[in-house]
DNA sequence: ATGTGCATGTAACTGGTTACATGATTCG
DNA sequence: CGAATCATGTAACCAGTTACATGCACAT
């Protein structure tokens, strides 16, 4: 699991500025798709951004409550965060660690988005027909269960990637040529 | 990542006796659904496991190589998978989860599995339904894409269940001719 | 000669969870 | 009257990885 909640929560910090508390909220509204990190690795994250002056922190006073904390960005924060999203999709990326880097898609150029959803295309791509050639050497069950129901994932994905790379592709042409095409 | 390497290897030593090292190839070879654990994890399981008198050890002597370990089941140990294939799915399991659970169906008494699949269908278009509204109401960009992809894939997880289900269903009512439960 | 496959293992580390503590407020 | 929401945090623990050690056989 090489998913390293740090960049993810550095992302959301780049999106806007929240507490270690919305941090939570907000993942916990995406935990089926990535997980959420419980309080206990949250806070020590922050404070370990703090102290790498990745982000900084404004205390706002309550009444009767804690302070709510609220960290922000730095420069430093954002270049770290640009180099990582600009590193390639480690070889074996699974699903969640995709999904998370999806979810910062809005940190990313709109170049190295499309270069990402390619990277990870090829690369399912790949699993896909391992999966379809295993499928058929496999004598257990429920390995072949496993084995078709992973074919089945790793098609899904596909469509939608080739989908969602062909909509971005108008898009981006529509930007570049200026005209308007009417569907 | 309630995943417990335990009972996977356990299973897998259910279906087969076994050594550590082929435990390792095997779960290479599906590395992309579940991921394969390191010899660093391998090892120390099948000595707790050893301990705990789930399973037994038989080293096999070869010459000019250490000896192989071939580690097989005991009754004890396959009540203990049992008891653990029995219970319900955790209320939030992780594709992954649930993967290496349909690898280990061969454990499974074919009502159970079905059980399962149940379980994991309702799971899932319950998740499915948050994602869908969700789309809606999320402004962001790379969250919108990150929530239209995790409802792709929830629907074609569903559109294996239910197929497989059906298929299964099927058998079941060849040799007992019983109901077929609608979705 | 260099690496890959066979085959075992250990120690240090890391990234996370679990369970706790604190304390006011609002809802059923 | 208890439970949930807001809001912070810490310490103990755990599962797993990384990097190492050993050593032969076989291919490039």
């Amino acid at each position: 699991m090489r998913t390293n909640i740090r960049y993810l929560i550095l992302g959301l910090l780049n999106q806007q500025p929240m507490s270690g508390y919305d941090v939570k909220r907000f993942l916990e509204s995406l935990s089926w798709l990535v997980g959420s990190p419980s309080f206990g690795s949250i806070y020590p994250t922050l404070r370990s951004l703090l102290q790498h002056d990745l982000v900084t922190m404004e205390a706002v006073l309550q009444e009767d409550k804690p302070p709510r904390k609220i960290y922000s960005i730095t420069a430093k924060g954002a270049a770290a965060l640009d180099a990582w999203v600009n590193k390639p999709l480690p070889s074996a990326t699974s699903m969640k660690g995709f999904l998370m880097r999806l979810i910062l898609a809005g940190s990313f150029s709109p170049a190295r988005l499309t270069d990402q959803m390619k990277e990870r295309r090829a690369q399912v791509a790949t699993q896909w027909e391992a999966l379809k050639q295993a499928v058929d050497t496999v004598q257990d069950p429920g390995q072949r269960l496993a084995l078709e129901y992973g074919c089945e994932i790793a098609s899904a994905e596909l469509a939608w990637l080739d989908q969602t790379l062909g909509q971005i592709g108008q898009q981006l042409t529509v930007e570049d040529v200026g005209t308007i095409v009417t569907p």
